[in-house]
DNA sequence: CTTCGTGCAAAACCTTTGCATTAAA
DNA sequence: TTTAATGCAAAGGTTTTGCACGAAG
């Protein structure tokens, strides 16, 4: 679900308070759940898919407790809201990654051992750039997943991440 | 846009032929069921989701009709047999496109009416085995979206696809 | 007060799987 | 004859939704 709202990467504001400006730009309301979502969200900069929030948030017995519905409500609103995006889908879950104040950059996943390596590169964007606009195509973002196998598992594979190991 | 739907497959083997050799590498069998999915896989040149397939092949009275288990397993060894390739998952189903005797493109992805729009461009490629190599990475493909606006929609805007179009 | 958001459970969805039957090889 | 594949129904796993209750504005 792409919204394609143009709000501003202003360094200035804590994911929190950019998510209170969007919440007010929607005539939504800025609840407890929602900012423990997004200050959970914020704790850390690894990827994350939303189970992982719901286990770190849904069974705590203080004032922070969240349900999964909320969970999954809010982290599409903060996707609206430009604070995340989507990466990947690499075991039936959407992966996602904080995508405020951050710079655009692209990933590769190893098929061996499911790690997503990001990297930034400018010549890429430019090129995608330019290809678009040569099509009349008005570019807002792009996604890039290099697939292959990572420097380590050319050496010494390790196991492919499969389902079984998620339980 | 260059129209890749006029290039060749590749002209000694048909899909058919070409996963009758995929199966025998791999001893399993060739079915008239996966003979009949093949087929009707590259009967066209568009995108599609398994659910299509299924709707085409399930409910026939003749002796074409396959069920859904049997669609989504052969989808499954097609793009293992390099016939099919999964592109996107723009309404939380896989869709695929044909892969086989067809060169590397990318696409563009309309937010306004949901149209795919295939591009080809070396330089991408290039660029991308290029940082690959540099990271000691072993590229194997990409997947390139980018996403935006397409040039119709840019001045005559039309509906964005929803999930209540697909009923 | 009014309206929106939450939490819960159930439903919706797509995909996978166990098993008896059928059919390749 | 041997073993893999099919079809069915049921299960799996993730995400969405209806509704009553509670909270924000």
């Amino acid at each position: 679900m792409s919204d394609l709202s143009q709000l501003s990467h202003d360094p200035d504001f804590s994911p929190v308070e950019k998510f209170r400006e969007f919440l007010l730009t929607k005539n939504l309301r800025t609840t407890r759940e929602r900012e423990i979502i997004v200050d959970e969200v914020f704790s850390d900069h690894e990827h994350f898919d939303t189970d992982e929030i719901v286990a770190r948030l849904g069974n705590r017995t203080d004032s922070k407790r969240v349900s999964r519905s909320s969970v999954y409500r809010t982290l599409d609103l903060m996707e609206q809201a430009g604070l995340l995006r989507k990466v990947a889908r690499p075991n039936g879950r959407e992966v996602y990654e904080h995508d405020y104040g951050y710079p655009q950059h692209d990933h590769m996943i190893c098929a061996k051992c499911g790690e997503l390596i990001e990297f930034h590169n400018d010549e890429i964007s430019e090129l995608i750039e330019k290809i678009a606009s040569a099509e009349g195509f008005l570019r807002t973002g792009h996604r890039l997943e290099v697939y292959g196998t990572c420097e380590s598992c050319r050496r010494g594979p390790r196991r492919k991440i499969s389902k079984l190991d998620l339980i």
